[in-house]
DNA sequence: TCTCCTTTGAAGATA
DNA sequence: TATCTTCAAAGGAGA
């Protein structure tokens, strides 16, 4: 059973009180196999978010073990491996941009070898999109500059629809670029493993040496510009300018190249904005989405992830721990190509440098408006309040009436 | 043009 | 340590 190696990343700490509080975010204990099953809250979490979405509801019933099980898993099966290269990494940090202890790098090899000879040895899923050619190397395939919802729509020509999940995929390469490896170019479908891992990814120029032996079969992309391009002039995908939305459309040569009326902005040096890695839901909703959009028509994302969220609790274990395992491998590849990054790096994106006093204000007065807003909701009377985080779900009695 | 909405999960911040 | 906050994607809606 190959998800019985999975690591599900950790347990969540928050959830939102769905089924009444519209969105507001209650405190959810993850059960842990070391309590015994005692603690249901986050079963009970999910029972309550769906009580009153009709159809899912029995699904949703049915599935309560198997989510409750998953939760278990999630929350037990910590990866000491990944923990401990976080760990390495950052204790490695005062001396950035430097060459790593070969220690660290001897640790990433011994994942690499891990994941060579053990868990994706009989990979869980062949097509990831790090580890297996992209169609669009292919004749007959297109890279298409187009979103990822029309390389979802494609998932039924052969491909993987995971294939086309990541961001840092193959959407924002040329086809066939020449400094691929040419076995990679007519390998159709043929996963590499973890040893391709940094086929969509750059390093920072700290990070060139963190990389594994395994990982240089794509050398170019390890050298990345002051800006975060490819010095070949290939974009990173997971690097994007430090304002505004990731628009994969824009990842073409001529990213950075700004038109004549943006030579003003072009003056402030801007810091390339490292993304997160997607976690399992995120690249659940890029697959998915197409579908919803197709199958109910609507537009707004908003609709369409609420969707998505209940589709999410309805699937069984296995199915989710196929994103789970994504997002792990998401989140390790990450870890090895940006060895110095860290979250908290985009909680103020792009505030450093000149032109980031301006979005340091505005991050500020975000943060601000955010705060205000939560204290309105929680002064006002009639709206909805974190009474599940404030009095347990023992005490629902002293809910007040929405959260009830 | 910018922000919000809406979802879950991961990770950092805070109490 | 527990809880809270932010950010990842997406794109329409509204300010």
């Amino acid at each position: 059973m190959w998800w019985g190696f999975l690591y599900f990343g950790g347990a969540s700490k928050s959830k939102r009180c769905r089924g009444c509080c519209g969105g507001v975010k209650v405190a959810v204990d993850m059960p842990q196999l070391s309590s015994g099953g005692g603690d249901d809250l986050g079963a009970n979490d999910e029972m309550i978010s769906f009580k009153d979405e009709g159809e899912q509801e029995e699904k949703i019933q049915e599935n309560a073990f198997t989510e409750r099980d998953l939760a278990d898993l999630k929350s037990s099966l910590v990866n000491e491996s990944e923990i401990s290269q976080r760990e390495a990494v950052r204790r490695g940090q005062q001396g950035e941009h430097r060459v790593f202890p070969d220690k660290h790098r001897e640790h990433l090899d011994g994942v690499s070898k891990q994941q060579d000879g053990g868990m994706y040895k009989t990979p869980a899923y062949p097509s990831y999109p790090f580890l297996m050619l992209p169609d669009p190397y292919l004749p007959n395939s297109s890279v298409s500059p187009s979103s990822n919802k029309v390389s979802v729509v494609q998932q039924s020509h052969g491909m993987h629809p995971l294939t086309s999940l990541l961001p840092y995929s193959n959407d924002h390469f040329s086809p066939s670029p020449p400094h691929l490896p040419t076995d990679m170019s007519q390998k159709t479908g043929v996963h590499r493993q973890s040893q391709d891992l940094s086929g969509y990814y750059s390093l920072p120029p700290g990070g060139v040496g963190q990389i594994t032996p395994s990982m240089s079969w794509f050398p170019h992309s390890l050298m990345l510009g002051p800006s975060g391009v490819h010095p070949t002039g290939i974009p990173h995908p997971a690097i994007v300018p430090p304002s505004g939305k990731q628009e994969h459309e824009q990842y073409d040569r001529s990213m950075y190249m700004k038109p004549q009326v943006e030579v003003k902005r072009e003056k402030e040096p801007k810091k390339p904005v490292i993304k997160k890695p997607l976690n399992a839901f995120m690249l659940y909703m890029k697959e998915m989405r197409a579908k919803v959009i197709a199958e109910c028509t609507l537009k707004e994302s908003a609709a369409i992830n609420q969707i998505l969220g209940r589709r999410w609790h309805a699937l069984t274990r296995e199915e989710q721990a196929k994103y789970y395992e994504l997002a792990r491998k998401e989140r390790q590849l990450h870890m090895q190509l940006y060895p110095t990054w860290s979250a908290r790096d985009n909680y103020e994106a792009g505030l450093s440098g000149v032109a980031g006093e301006k979005n340091k204000a505005d991050w500020g007065k975000k943060k601000r408006r955010k705060r205000e807003k939560q204290q309105d909701s929680n002064t006002d009377p009639g709206s909805p309040k974190k009474c599940r985080a404030r009095f347990g779900l023992n005490q629902q009695t002293d809910w007040c009436g929405p959260c009830r």
